[in-house]
DNA sequence: AGGGAGTGTAAAGCTTGTGTAAATGTATCG
DNA sequence: CGATACATTTACACAAGCTTTACACTCCCT
């Protein structure tokens, strides 16, 4: 079995410390974000999670807008940490696609245990179903099956071209700039003068268009690619 | 979706009886034991439970010994309920196998939200995990013959081809990495160059296709292999 | 209007994953 | 100790698809 990854998106620096010394010799991989954007960004890497520690109280984006936005594409279980230990606060999270919550201050080994437990019942799960059926206008994407369905045709897609849409789906409405489709995608820096990513967005518009004639991939000159919300 | 059903194990009358106003209402069905005996029989019976309430203080058989034999045989979920509120027992109780644990008394909302929490989770499992025969279009699998069906021939398959296919027709609809075989299959990782899973699906296929034309396995490149979905 | 930088896209080239046959390894059983 | 059955490795041809090249075009700035 190999060691669990997990996110840790908490601003107390003392706390994400602690819990990095406690956590790492029970065979965990931490990896710990300071804000609710890195946080965010993070979880919606390709980096795989099984677990998501994620803290109500959080700068630039708090912990139920994390999961909020975090939900639109992702399953990834989410344990919520809080120091407002109050009822209503708990029910809410856990509604909004929580699954767990405790309260700070926690006991370490009561937060270990339901690590474990949750990691241990999430390992029953194929992990390609920790992400979300996303569907925008007339585009449906199904990331367990890495199937794109346009107008309810199966559009054939490459792996480069699916992940390109699926990056670009997660962040529809908001620009995605070239450099990071190209280090998410490909895993790469993007090379002066190359061309691929320009390439692979010219054929997924062409398999698209095939089915739907509307632009939904709209081009922003020296910035980036930007997916059209079409509610 | 059909209701989901719980079964509650406690033998405070009034508290479940309480619960089953509570939660019939909110589309569940739940059945009720009042002793540790019973609660182990009915959990381990035929009929299928989507989550298990289990009280720690119990007649007969206390709540941690009915989740212990419980184990054994069955991985249904289970959310642990108790009087005492110490952390000990809360931890105890999660390492050996509970999903969640709730301390007496609680707020019903947040029992109802953990509930939905930990069913909302359940229901990602692949819908087939549960039953034993498996058939998909013209394909049938019996699992404790290790037999399989194609159009109604007996095809013969070795141990290996089985477990492959098996695993595939458990996430058909999804793709499955070679890792994913390989580690599942084969208990080991995925070396480089290793083409000993493509092997056996080339065999995998042949076989099958000898009883029936049309593709079931299919290929995603750099991805892995995908058991299409056939009403 | 002119020019440069950024972009769309076709076509070619090249890398890499895949299908399959055959050879080799390995376990089981009489 | 063979004989058999199966798993794995090796080898090679093939195809998919990523990347590069090339060139036309568009946008924007001056």
């Amino acid at each position: 079995m190999s060691a669990k990854k997990l996110l840790l998106i908490d601003d107390d620096l003392e706390l994400t410390e602690l819990l990095k010394e406690y956590l790492t010799p029970q065979g965990y991989e931490l990896d710990v974000a300071h804000d609710g954007e890195a946080g965010l960004s993070l979880a919606t890497s390709h980096k795989h999670y099984d677990l998501i520690l994620l803290d109500v109280m959080l700068p630039k984006l708090d912990g139920f807008e994390v999961l909020k936005k975090l939900r639109t594409s992702h399953l990834t279980p989410v344990l919520m940490l809080t120091a407002k230990g109050d009822d209503y606060d708990k029910i809410f999270g856990l509604e909004m696609g929580a699954d767990d919550y405790l309260a700070k201050p926690f006991n370490h080994r009561e937060l270990s245990a339901r690590i474990k437990a949750l990691v241990r019942r999430m390992a029953l799960l194929p992990s390609s179903s920790v992400q979300q059926n996303l569907k925008l206008g007339n585009v449906e994407l199904s990331p367990p099956a890495q199937q794109v369905f346009c107008a309810n045709n199966l559009v054939e897609l490459t792996a480069t071209e699916y992940s390109i849409l699926h990056l670009l789906m997660i962040n529809h409405g908001s620009l995605v700039s070239k450099q990071n489709i190209s280090e998410k995608v490909l895993g790469k820096k993007l090379a002066a003068f190359d061309r691929s990513i320009d390439m692979h967005v010219s054929n997924l518009r062409k398999k698209l268009a095939a089915f739907s004639p509307e632009e939904k991939i709209k081009t922003h000159r020296g910035a980036g690619y930007l997916y059209l919300v079409s509610t």
